[in-house]
DNA sequence: TTTGTATTGCGAATTTTTTCTCGATTTTAT
DNA sequence: ATAAAATCGAGAAAAAATTCGCAATACAAA
């Protein structure tokens, strides 16, 4: 491993590079074999300097004139990201996003594999979504040390929240995707990371609002 | 409205908005009138600089040794969002993530009220969802134009998700919230805020990541 | 009343992130 | 072979966001 490997990129970078992969599995789709930053940046509204910078942090080196060859570029964003190895998860709140989440095949490609569900309603515990047993939630600890599962995936109840994830951390789980709106309250070395629609939806609904406040029709 | 009011706030500050009042509910809940920076900032993990900072855009003063009014607080930051008011929307693709969000009660809360659900598959339109209709995706565009929508969300498929997208445009919504993984090509006035989960998902995947390699287990 | 303490709000400093500039390099066309 | 065009990569500059420092203020306790 090179010592950029192990060299964090800002979070904003973070953020890009999946946008930079949808775009190149696009543009592999349609034959290309090149790409230049010029063109990722106009296609997804960036700099171009922005979008080498980024570049450089996954280690692969481009070519004047050409740019970048997309099938190096691909699989450097996704090593990276460590989405080239699946990692197992522990899903806990089988709920409306809970589910969707579960049924949503992708997610493999990025790296997530969701193992076992978790819940308290005795209806749902023993059934399957999608293959994925939905187990009561009692045995996530035990269940998740003896799996050496690292990821969590926090869809339940916001008053809920703080206590399973509590759950999750004796279970040694290190990284816990938290859908909930509230703020978890952990050991500084488990990672959290708050996906939460409120924030995106709050970037939306404030611009639409200055734009009927300002705006031109 | 005072000239504040037009004032855009940065994307960081919208996004720690919703955190605010996260918080601020479950404060309220506890009885506490009062609200100090220093208090936020230390259960959200924020500087106390920061959040006043951010609270300033809400035009709210505080009151030094006491902090601020949490009831006004929550008014001053649902009005800035425009949550005060619920805004009418349509969702396309009632799939495994559409039907969740339908499902999920607490957006009206956030100012979002679906008022109608859009697909292609029969077997779908003509049901409804939570009293929400579903119907066929053809009706989207007159109906959005004659009941003035100007909010869409956008759960399709990646590969459908521009020419619909489209059809949003074509009746006059003006703020598409995206959760297709691909970026939107639409005229510069329309918002598009890209909900895309794959990045935050990128987040907490390097940072996993990254411990793992550096990492002190 | 006075003193001590916690807090706001604002300007300055710092840090982070983005954008600009430009020389070097590679390919394509003449 | 030479010129022209397009791009990368690196360092500088600019912009944006965060953090610091501190005076002014409100409150509580002595
Ligand atoms: N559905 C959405 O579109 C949406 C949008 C934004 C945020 N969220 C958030 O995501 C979370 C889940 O939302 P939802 O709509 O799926 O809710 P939901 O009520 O449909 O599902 C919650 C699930 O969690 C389970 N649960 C409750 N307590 C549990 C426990 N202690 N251990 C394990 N499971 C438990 C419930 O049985 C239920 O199945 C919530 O925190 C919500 O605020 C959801
Ligand atoms: N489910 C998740 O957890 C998840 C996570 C991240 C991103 N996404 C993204 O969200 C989107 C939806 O995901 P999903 O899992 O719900 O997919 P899905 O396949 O379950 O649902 C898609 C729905 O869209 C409908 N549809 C297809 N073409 C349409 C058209 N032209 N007009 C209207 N409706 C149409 C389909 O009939 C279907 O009901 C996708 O873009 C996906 O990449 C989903």
């Amino acid at each position: 491993m090179t010592a950029s490997q192990f060299k964090s990129a800002p979070e904003p970078t973070l953020r890009r590079l999946p946008r930079y992969l949808h775009l190149l599995f696009r543009l592999r789709e349609g034959g290309l074999e090149d790409v230049s930053s010029t063109l990722i940046a106009r296609e997804l509204k960036l700099d171009p300097t922005q979008v080498r910078k980024d570049i450089e942090y996954t280690d692969i080196v481009g070519r004047p004139k050409t740019g970048y060859p997309i099938e190096d570029l691909i699989i450097a964003i996704e090593a990276f990201l460590n989405w080239n190895n699946t990692e197992d998860a522990f899903i806990a709140g089988v709920g409306n996003l809970g589910s969707a989440m579960l049924g949503y095949q992708r997610f493999k490609k990025y790296g997530l594999n969701f193992v076992a569900a978790f819940d308290t309603d005795k209806q749902k515990i023993g059934t399957q979504i999608d293959t994925i047993p939905v187990l009561s939630i009692e045995k996530l600890p035990d269940l998740a040390n003896r799996m050496k599962i690292k990821f969590g995936v926090l869809t339940v109840p916001p008053q809920y929240a703080q206590f399973v994830a509590e759950i999750m951390v004796e279970g040694g789980i290190k990284a816990i995707w938290n859908f909930a709106p509230c703020q978890l309250k952990l050991p500084d070395d488990v990672i959290v990371e708050n996906a939460q629609l409120t924030q995106s939806l709050a970037v939306i609904s404030r611009k639409l609002h200055e734009k009927k406040i300002l705006g031109s029709d």
